[in-house]
RNA sequence: GGCCCCAUCGUCUAGUCUGGUCCAGGACACCAGGUUUUCAUCCUGGUAACGCGGGUUCGAAUCCCGCUGGGGUCACCA
């Protein structure tokens, strides 16, 4: 065995290794408790999923407390694109975007407009912040590594390591690189590697345990067996994952580490890159995953699933979508594991009928969520404020002011958790709901310019105010608003009435309905101008000249104008679709009723 | 399969570290009632959980062990 003992480089404190000056200048080692640095780091393969948006939420959260409570807090976000093949820049925009609409902004990092205002940027000096920019810094530690013998170039072949793979997992031992590279003398390795025969490098591990000191799961200690020399960087001359995270963290003066668990095995790794280089690790918090309510792992691909069920339900054979061949939709049809693009598997969805469960941010945007809702939903799915209301309920709803002023690791939870879109739906038609009549209005046209645009052609700023009220409490997101007032989508000479409820409202009972709406749609013509106010008004003072309920008036109308039983509020209704409209509706459903009534004598 | 993490109402969770105040509290959902011109909002009430088995203890949701169950991870992805 070719182990050695791993002692840290001579090379000192973290910062004198950066190539930048200002390092040394800032509060920024991990043992500083005044200073907390937490960083978001996605690889820009798709959109934003609904899980990183969390984790990026809270170690925002942890550096806004930090800054709250007068100490040096910055939340910084990286782009990790070392993954050549998969990784694009129109990801990394997406992402930005998704980031900003959530009100998570970064201090360090990619710039990016938004409201007028700039998020990003380099104050420190730390950057750049795309990896595929930090390569001679990669290298430069790499190097470092094998000079000093905590890592060494290897020259097997991808296939002649699936091979041993293969092998070893037949045998049903698990599968360990062989260290056979260490064989090979180090003056020859080297050479080899100076000529440039194509070569990975790989870290020595240790020999002993490694403990991780998780914030949320306490310590963690794995024992060397579970590790073998793993490649810090790959033929291609990129660093893997492993090398550029602990190199950026360290250098960017991360201090405070906050991932999912599903970085927890890895975390050992990192140890003892940091150990190697002489880094000090940061703090390290693992937070439990994010499930489909059926326990499933929550993945693009469900979007998929869903519309591929649709598809085999309705007996589709051939591509319904415009720029999809039937070839290629027979294709996406038959493999699992086959995406559509986003746009694609939408308009497939509209035709189909069905609702596709929102996975990427992108998906809760569209399907009118508002981003305070869905922040505090994400929160608190693994975070617990542990505080009480006045009423003597637990805190749950709360602000991103809130947030960023609370949130610990000490209230996060170590289960897993499901994913419960009925009770986001609870937080989100309460955000609504409490929205000003202004705000909504704004909310709901900024929202229906991007993803209705026959709602803001149908109405105008003005009318969405006046609809606001009504509206508001009525529906659960953005996009169920129009569901509301859909009545004023159709042609006045179009509606379909409920058999069910005409009879009811204008033929049943002693005082009939059909009677009172006659004498009603007369008066119509005084109320002036024609506001909410003033039908409610008109309607009360014709029921107490007419001595009857409200009921008794307000229900055929409801039904004459809208064909049902159910609708916002009269005056609303009313004014909604105007005077004209009203009146020739209101004829309509007489010459119907008259028909139905006298049919049925 | 090896290793690692986890386990309270259907779901998210409080309570667990510092055993008794917990025949287990809150929220969403659900059910019943009330307010209301319909619907929605709102208000009141209700159903509902400590995975199983052993210990320790006067006493265990709380501590220990085992089991079961869920999850993660075993890449020249991140």
């Amino acid at each position: 065995m070719h182990l050695l003992r791993l002692s840290p480089l001579p090379a000192g404190p973290r910062g004198s290794l950066g190539r930048f000056g200002l390092l040394n200048s800032h509060p920024m080692s991990a043992s500083d408790p005044n200073t907390v640095i937490t960083r978001f780091a996605p690889s820009p393969t798709g959109h934003l999923h609904i899980g990183g948006a969390r984790t990026a939420l809270l170690c925002w959260a942890y550096a806004q407390r930090a800054q709250k409570e007068g100490r040096n807090g910055r939340f910084l976000l990286r782009i990790e694109d070392t993954d050549q093949t998969r990784s694009s820049e129109s990801s990394t925009q997406g992402i930005l975007k998704d980031l900003a609409w959530l009100g998570i902004d970064w201090a360090d990092g990619p710039t990016v407009e938004h409201n007028n205002k700039t998020i990003g940027g380099d104050e420190r000096g730390v950057g750049p912040y795309y990896q595929s920019q930090r390569l001679d810094l990669y290298n430069e530690h790499i190097n470092k590594l094998i000079e000093s013998d905590h890592a060494y170039p290897a020259f097997e072949t991808p296939e002649e390591l699936e091979a041993k793979r293969k092998v070893a997992i037949e045998a049903k031992t698990g599968y360990k690189y062989d260290r056979s590279a260490l064989d090979i003398p180090r003056e020859e390795r080297m050479q080899r590697m100076a000529a440039g025969e194509p070569h990975v490098v790989r870290l020595k591990m240790p020999d002993s345990p490694i403990t991780v000191h998780d914030q949320i799961l306490g310590d963690v200690t794995v024992g060397p067996d579970e590790f073998d020399d793993f490649i810090i960087r790959k033929r291609d001359g990129f660093p893997t994952y492993h090398l550029a995270v602990v190199v950026d963290d360290a250098l960017m003066g991360v201090t405070h580490v906050l991932r999912g668990q599903e970085h927890l095995i890895n975390t050992p790794r990192h140890i003892a890159i940091q150990q190697s280089l002489g880094f000090d690790s940061p703090t390290y918090a693992h937070m439990p995953l994010i499930f489909n309510p059926d326990g499933s792992k929550m993945s693009k691909r469900d979007k998929d699933k869903t519309a591929k069920r649709a598809v085999k339900e309705a007996k589709l054979e051939s591509s319904p979508i415009e720029g999809l061949s039937d070839a290629d939709f027979a294709k996406w049809l038959k493999d699992k594991t086959r995406q559509l693009p986003s746009d694609q598997l939408i308009a497939l969805a509209g035709m189909l009928g069905v609702h596709l469960p929102e996975i990427d941010v992108e998906d809760f945007r569209r399907a009118g969520y508002l981003p305070e809702a869905l922040n505090n939903y994400l929160a608190l799915l693994g975070w617990n404020p542990k505080s009480k209301n006045d009423d003597g309920t637990d805190v749950e709803r709360f602000d991103m002011d809130y947030l960023a002023s609370h949130y610990g690791f000490e209230g996060m939870g170590k289960g897993q958790a499901k994913f419960d879109r009925v009770k986001l739906l609870s937080f989100n038609a309460d955000a609504i709901a409490q929205l000003s009549d202004e705000d909504f209005a704004s909310r709901w046209r900024d929202w229906a310019s991007s993803y209705d645009p026959a709602l803001c052609e149908r109405f105008n700023a003005n009318d969405m105010l006046m609809l606001a009220p009504a509206v508001k409490t009525r529906c659960k997101t953005l996009a169920d608003g129009r569901d509301v007032i859909g009545f004023a989508f159709v042609q006045d000479d179009a509606i379909e009435f409920d058999g069910k409820a005409l009879h009811k409202a204008l033929l049943k009972g002693e005082a009939k309905g059909l009677e009172m709406l006659k004498r009603f749609k007369d008066e119509l013509a005084t109320i002036d101008p024609f506001t909410p106010e003033n039908i409610e008004q008109a309607v009360k003072d014709f029921c107490e000249k007419h001595e009857v309920g409200m009921g008794k008036v307000a229900q055929p109308i409801r039904v004459a104008v809208t064909g049902g039983p159910v609708s916002p509020p009269l005056g609303q209704t009313l004014a909604i679709i105007g005077k004209h409209a009203v009146i020739a509706r209101i004829a309509r459903c007489i010459e119907v009723a008259d028909a139905g009534g006298a049919a049925k004598e």
